[in-house]
DNA sequence: AATTATGTTCGGAAATAACGAAGTGATTGA
DNA sequence: TCAATCACTTCGTTATTTCCGAACATAATT
C-alpha cells in the first residue's frame, strides 16, 4: 500500500524543485522531508530523485510517479474545495450507469440534456452489464441505470423501470462489403457476414425472430457485448452491423459505412431504471422528461 | 489538508459496506476504523454515514465524496501497478503540450502516430499558453511542446524548434453567414463578421497583413485564444472562421460550415519545441518525422 | 430473554513522523 | 585558495498519530 502522506510529501518536493522549498511550504523541517522521501523511495523500490551536484532532479521513474500524484492531489484539493463550498453551488452529481450492449451515442443523447440544465452537474458514468449495474442502483451508488430492457423479473432488487421509447433498427455495411451484396434488402442478407449484438440482449432475440421469420440464414461471424466495439469491427469490413435508425446519420459519419436496409419490426427500446417509482432526483427526471419528448417523438 | 489514510479507511468502509468488514479486509480492528473515521467527519466537518439501524448508510455528502475517493485511489493502485511492472512492459511516458491557439484536429493528426506505435504509450497533453508551457518543458514536465511559431528569442530557455511543416488557410462560413456574402472570394469578406485567433499570434499578422494589402475590412466580431471555442462560434453563425486547410474536410463535416475559399499566402505553422537540439526520446522522433512525411507533404 | 451482529468510547501501548544537532559535499566569492 | 554558504542527509530523541484490548451501547435474530 502507498502511503499517501510520503506521496504528497515527493509531490511538494517536485513541484518546488527541492527539498528545502517544499519544507518551508509544508512548514516542517527539511530533515523530516528528506528522510520521509527516502522511506517513499526505498519502500517502493525506486529512485525518484536523481542527486546531481547539490541539488534533486526527477528520475524517468519519478516522472512517472509524479504524472499519478498530479492528478491524485489536484482530485484532493477539488474534493476539500467541494466539501467546503455551500451545497447549492455545488454542482449536483448525478451517476449514472450504461448496459455495455446500449450504443453510446444513444446513451450520449439521452444523458446530454443534463449538461445543458441551469445547475452545475458532475456527471459520473460507469459502464457495465446490467446485472452489476443494478447492485449499485440497489445499494445508491447510482441514480439511473439506462438499459435496452426493463429490470429482469429474477432480479430481487427493489426497483423500476421506465420506458424512454423505442426505435427501428438500421443495418450498416462498409464499401467492400456491400459491394458484394446481391438483390434486395433483406434478402441480400442471406449467406452476408453479420455482427450482431450477444445472445440475451432484447435485441438480439428480436433479431433471431426477424431472421427465422424471413428464412433468412446469415453467416454470424461475431457477437459483441460492446456496441462501440461492433461498429469499430463494421468500420473495418468485418461484417454488417446494426444500430438503432435514431442514430444512422451520426454511424454513417463516424464510421463511413452506409445504410443497406432499415426494419420497422424489430424495434432496439430504451429504458430507464431508478430506485424510486416516483422519480424525485431532479436531473435524472428532466432527462427522462426530455428523452421521452424529443429524443423518441416518431415512434 | 485532507488525511488521505483516513479517506481511505472510508473508501473501503463504503466499498464493503460495514466497519467490521472493512476491518476484516485492512487487518484492523473495527474500533480503529470507527474512530479513525469519526476523526475524519470530524475534521471535514461533515457527516459521511448516516447511522440506522446497526448499519451504516452514505449520505449525500459522502456519496461527493465516494466519487473523488473512488478515482483517487483507482490512480493510486494504478500507480503502484505501474511501478512493480517490469520498465519494459511499462508504458512510455509522452507528455505534451499544446499551445492553446493550436486547432486540435491538428494537434489530433500530429500526435496521433504515438499511439500507434508498436510500444504501448500513455500520453499525457496539456493546453496552456507558449509561455507556461516552455517552462514546464526547462524542467522536464514535459517532452515536446506543439506551437504555431518557433520558440521566441526573448525567452531563456535552452529548448529547440523545429518545423514540422505549414499550410495554407481556409475561410468557413455556416450556411445563414453563407448567405448574406455577396461577390466572389476574397472580396465578399469586406464588412464580414469575422472571427480571428487573439493578436500575437503568427497567424493572425499573417492574416491582418493579407487583409491590408488587398484592402479588405472585415467586421472583426471577435478574437480567440482557443481555436475550438471559435469553431464553435462559428458553427452558431456568429461569423467567417479560418482553420488550416489539411483539416477542410473534418472542419466542414464536424461544425456543419463550408470553406468559401483558402489563401496561399498566409500559411499557418508548425512547430515542435524540444529540450534537445539532437532528438532522443523515441517518441518525440518519431512523432516529429511522421509529421514531416505524410502531413504535411504537399507544401 | 439470551444471542449475535453491528458500531462506539475509553485508556494505554505501539508505530510513525518530526525535530535539533551534527555531518557531507558542491558551489560561491572574497 | 579557502572559508562561507547552501542543499541534502544521518543520528538520536521527542512528539504525534495510529492502533488495540476491554468494556459499552444498540438493534436484529433466535
Amino acid at each position: 500500500m502507498v502511503n499517501y502522506k510520503h506521496l504528497h510529501y515527493f509531490w511538494v518536493v517536485a513541484r518546488e524543485g527541492g527539498v528545502a522549498r517544499a519544507s518551508e511550504r509544508l512548514n516542517l523541517t527539511p530533515q523530516t522531508i528528506s528522510g520521509q522521501l527516502s522511506l517513499l523511495e526505498s519502500h517502493l523500490d525506486v529512485t525518484l530523485f536523481n542527486r546531481v551536484g547539490r541539488n534533486l532532479e526527477l528520475s524517468e521513474t519519478g516522472r512517472l510517479v509524479l504524472s499519478y500524484a498530479d492528478e491524485i492531489f489536484s482530485l484532493g484539493g477539488e474534493l476539500e474545495e467541494m466539501i467546503h463550498k455551500l451545497p447549492e453551488q455545488r454542482p449536483q452529481l448525478f451517476r449514472v450507469g450504461v448496459v455495455d450492449v446500449l450504443p453510446k451515442s444513444i446513451a450520449h443523447c439521452i444523458l446530454a440534456p443534463a449538461l445543458q440544465m441551469p445547475e452545475q452537474v458532475r456527471m459520473i458514468c460507469r459502464e457495465a452489464s446490467i446485472d452489476t449495474l443494478l447492485a449499485e442502483l440497489a445499494v445508491h451508488r447510482l441514480d439511473l441505470v439506462l438499459a435496452d430492457r426493463p429490470i429482469p423479473s429474477t432480479v430481487s432488487t427493489r426497483a423500476f423501470s421506465h420506458k424512454l421509447g423505442e426505435c427501428p433498427v438500421s443495418f450498416f455495411a462498409s464499401e467492400n462489403i456491400k459491394e458484394q451484396l446481391v438483390g434486395e434488402f433483406p434478402a441480400c442478407l442471406e449467406n452476408a457476414p453479420l455482427l450482431l449484438p450477444s445472445s440475451g440482449t432484447q435485441l438480439r432475440s428480436g433479431i433471431d425472430q426477424w431472421l427465422n421469420k424471413y428464412r433468412i440464414r446469415p453467416r454470424i461471424i461475431s457477437e459483441f457485448d460492446d456496441s462501440a466495439l461492433m461498429k469499430a469491427f463494421g468500420q473495418e469490413g468485418a461484417g454488417i452491423f446494426i444500430a438503432p435508425a435514431v442514430i444512422k446519420d451520426e454511424v454513417e459519419r463516424q464510421y463511413q459505412v452506409s445504410s443497406i436496409g432499415q426494419i420497422d419490426e424489430v424495434k432496439e427500446k430504451f429504458y430507464a431504471i431508478s430506485v424510486e417509482r416516483k422519480v424525485s432526483h431532479p436531473i435524472v427526471s428532466q432527462v427522462m422528461e426530455i428523452a421521452r419528448e424529443s429524443l423518441f417523438t416518431h415512434s
